[in-house]
DNA sequence: ACACGGTGTTCCACATATTGGAACAACTGC
DNA sequence: GCAGTTGTTCCAATATGTGGAACACCGTGT
């Protein structure tokens, strides 16, 4: 069990090595939002000069970055590709997708499913509102757990010691008024959140926008996240979300089960 | 000019050093529709075991890979969270975001936005048919450019011996009876193609399915793209497809054109 | 109990890919 | 032409990866 804790490092570690290094530029270059020259990339990761060159070489030459006509980077398309293909074949959400849709039916709004990943909430599917213009797939977004529904709702299916080893580690940026400033009034709520069941987001991470969410638990999968229906608060009430909570949760059970069921304790197999 | 091109060895490719070696791993799991076992990645990807496992654990401690339970290996969030941030940051799907809309609200229809990589089509955006029912985020998804609306569009901006080259690589999968089935056929519609501005897919690649495809080409970027309108072949007749192609071909040209301005040829700024 | 075929894991002498400082080139503005 | 950028190349030192082989583990069948 020497293996390294992923999100300690989270954020831009020295890395594994080799490929560490090179994951680092990568992520480099796919999150700055606009194309990276060489200089740029070289005052973002700290590596000598003739080190990063051959290195983004190397990656030119795997297709995860494009070289353009005025020699700057920008992400490939075979991350895109590659990342289409874990999706896709994810089996969880394969599961899951059925019970998104269902909900998505009963309610009208707009419907996610994510995971915990430490202290942020990974967007893996979703089913949009029927009112929804823009198709925004914001699959593979990370959003902070403290602040999201799904994210309370996962966090209040953890071990106590589990949790607070996680909120320690959260810097609560206070999107609007509403939002969790501290892991005390956090680690407050969250308790009232086992008790009920679910978890709502009142506004927290965006103002007019507010959710119910229930957790979904997968131990022998080492799974935690959870499933959502979001609308804007003009037109879902609190009220509203809180006749909807028992749905959310009982889908949440549902896809609790059938990933047992189809995933069991034996094969992994689909 | 010693840079491998990515393209030959599209399949499995010894790959680069080190870099290659994991890559060729990772996608060797993210393939794959089920979890993979170290015996399994073993058969895929021919290396020693002692490399392989030190491979694997590299992978892990990334977060590339996820290791279960059971000791076989997923992929990773991290590479949807990579791909999301890549994704968002395209500017030149960002550029092309408004016209896609614009034409969705004019014909009804789904709109794609896709990218021609080599022999194959990769998808970047998708509008939702009104009447769509699943979310089925498509992106990064690859199809066969012989095909494909998008891709003979694309495939009829190229240069003769850059499409002939490309042709040569093709393999022709008959998916339907409709389905080119020879480089000599498809050329012969290319020509037709380059005549007309746009290219149709009349059920080729899926039945029932048909669309209506604009090249976007900007060379400053080394771009080859397109953009179509698709549907059922029961609701969109090849004549309302017809009537739409000026239309589609109109917004590619405003994409191109946006490109260039906002993208323009001096530095690269959104 | 024992041998067996199958897993995944560890070890270590060897080879090589990576390292990173420094020199080089190309372009830009003064 | 000179100073200040930029991106590129070179190469001896060495850290890193290599891969064959031995190991430990776990069910199975005898």
């Amino acid at each position: 069990m020497d293996r390294k804790n992923v999100a300690d490092l989270e954020n831009e570690g020295p890395g594994t090595g080799t490929l560490g290094k090179a994951m680092s530029v990568l992520e480099a270059v796919a999150t700055a939002d606009r194309p990276q020259r060489f200089t740029d990339i070289l005052q973002t990761v700290r590596q000598p000069r003739g080190t990063l060159h051959r290195l983004l070489g190397h990656l030119v030459d795997e297709g995860l970055l494009v070289q353009r006509g005025d020699l700057s980077y920008e992400p490939g398309l075979r991350l895109l590709k590659l990342a289409y293909s874990s999706w896709s074949g994810n089996q969880f959400r394969d599961v899951a997708e059925p019970h998104l849709l269902n909900l998505h039916e009963l309610t009208g709004e707009t419907v996610h499913l994510g995971i915990l990943r430490e202290t942020e909430i990974i967007y893996v599917d979703k089913v949009e509102s029927r009112q929804t213009v823009r198709m925004s797939s914001q699959i593979g977004k990370a959003s902070p757990a403290y602040c999201t529904g799904i994210g309370k709702a996962a966090l209040s299916s953890l071990a106590q010691s589990e949790l607070q080893r996680i909120a320690a580690k959260m810097h609560f940026i206070p999107f609007t008024d509403r939002t969790h400033r501290s892991a005390t009034s956090l680690l407050a709520e969250i308790e009232e959140i086992r008790r009920e069941g679910h978890a709502f987001d009142r506004e927290e991470h965006e103002a007019e926008i507010c959710c119910v969410a229930a957790p979904i638990v997968v131990p022998e999968h080492e799974l935690v996240a959870g499933i959502s229906v979001t609308g804007p608060s003009y037109r879902v009430t609190m009220t509203q979300l809180a006749i909807w909570a028992a749905d959310v949760r009982n889908s949440a059970r549902q896809i609790e089960e059938e990933v047992r069921i189809r995933l069991g304790p034996g094969r992994g197999g689909g």
